[in-house]
DNA sequence: CGGAAGATTGAAGAAACTCAATTTGTGTGG
DNA sequence: CCACACAAATTGAGTTTCTTCAATCTTCCG
């Protein structure tokens, strides 16, 4: 019990964190790791549904996903939802608060989910005084635009059985970076949840469901996911059919 | 001609930029300014029809956009392109290579064009020194994320007609903020690079301009476009139709 | 002026959507 | 623990949008 308890404090220190080598603590020594620790005090936990927080809320602070599965939607001024990503363990949530000093996307936890608050002001004095954490930093921050611009070539360019085939790579590849198997999934969110996020509908989805089940490619039976022959998948994401 | 020479100078420095408005320089003052001019000294001249950079170039550094236009691609393993953006004057350029040290994106003038050259690693040392200059820096980066989720969302939500109204209010928008006609616009890219950027086929896009003519929104022959109902376009581009 | 590239328009085809019915899965209360 | 109700997922049939292929027209350079 006491153990238990000592484990969970030391999780809660960047420097013992299992996402240390994902997340904004890469590449720290052990001074400037725990002023890092000293800025991130509280964890907080979000229950399956519920608001991280939502478009229009002050920017107060980042948010690093510690575990658990987010979605990030953004809504338009005429009502239509788009998500825009699904950050899981180690990804920075709310950067793009950062321009106008509140969210324009909204925050839902797919599971019970934790996340550590980094407060943002106190975030940029310590940047200041570590060069290595700047860095890093601006690398997380350049990261996520790398990460939208191949969102934004999987909708420009692919069909629909090449967008579930690159949707369901990216998760394998970024579970297998955290540890767990690739070729198990648990799919944390809705046919329709996927289908917004890649520009499809929920029925269009689970055609290519089914039709990558009949191909062999993958064993799928609601949210889990066996992915039989990943190659052959990274064949299907590579090659988007559309030249436009 | 000496007159000259000495306002080409002046031009050079952030300080005297028509565009610190919109750029690095918003929000310094003369102090902060000046060291700022120290770090930007080239300013580079490109073509149109040439290379900024490729991808797989190595990160150097930034480069702000003085003048002309640009048109950032990207390349997908099996060879097919998209188009991530049409950077103008005061937008950052090349921010998704902080992240790996390498270009990801190729950057290519649509018209002879001019950038202030940043050198990244020296930028960074300065952003320690300058937490305005620091927080600005971080505004654009987050500035540049919203913009690709924007992207995401005509990407993911519209349709033809739909994607092609809300381009030209971006460019008109855009335009009006650097203080030209929002109304009077000369395209700088194609009508197939248009298609690239929305995700859809050349023909699809000269359709849709044709639409928009016989429907009174704008004019338009070839490259030349003049916005007639604005208000109407923006009905259009925020009511986007398939509710994914 | 001539040629090549870009843009427009038409007709036919394909991919994805809509509507609808059915099945499966999930959670809740008896 | 089962039964029920409700939400999610699958599958089918018909329609729409966008693409593809092709012909024509325009523009822009050398």
């Amino acid at each position: 019990m006491l153990a238990t308890n000592f484990e969970t404090t030391l999780k809660q220190r960047c420097s013992a964190c299992s996402l240390r080598e994902i997340c904004l603590p890469l590449g720290l020594d052990q001074r400037e790791l725990s002023r890092l620790d000293d800025l991130i005090k509280k964890r907080r936990t979000i229950p399956a549904g519920q608001h991280l927080f939502r478009a229009g809320d002050p920017f107060q602070g980042l948010a690093a996903v510690r575990s658990g599965f987010f979605k990030i939607y953004e809504i338009s001024e005429s009502g239509y939802e788009q998500i825009t990503g699904f950050p899981m363990g180690g990804e920075l949530i709310g950067l793009d608060a950062i321009s106008t000093g509140a969210h324009l996307g909204n925050a839902l936890a797919l599971e019970d989910s934790e996340v550590c608050e980094i407060p943002f002001a106190r975030l940029e004095v310590l940047l200041s005084e570590l060069p290595r954490l700047q860095h890093q930093f601006h690398k997380l921050l350049s990261g996520a635009i790398v990460l939208d611009h191949s969102l934004l070539m999987v909708l420009g360019t692919m069909t629909a059985e090449h967008k579930l085939a690159a949707f369901l790579l990216n998760l394998a590849d970024r579970l297998e970076m955290r540890g767990y198997s690739p070729l198990v999934i648990h799919l944390p969110m809705s046919r329709e949840e996927i289908g917004n996020y890649l520009g499809l509908k929920l029925e269009t989805v689970s055609r290519m469901f089914s039709k990558l089940r009949q191909e062999g490619l993958i064993e799928a039976e609601g949210r889990k996911v066996l992915i039989r022959k990943r190659d052959a998948l990274k064949v299907l994401a590579a090659g988007a059919r559309r030249d436009r």
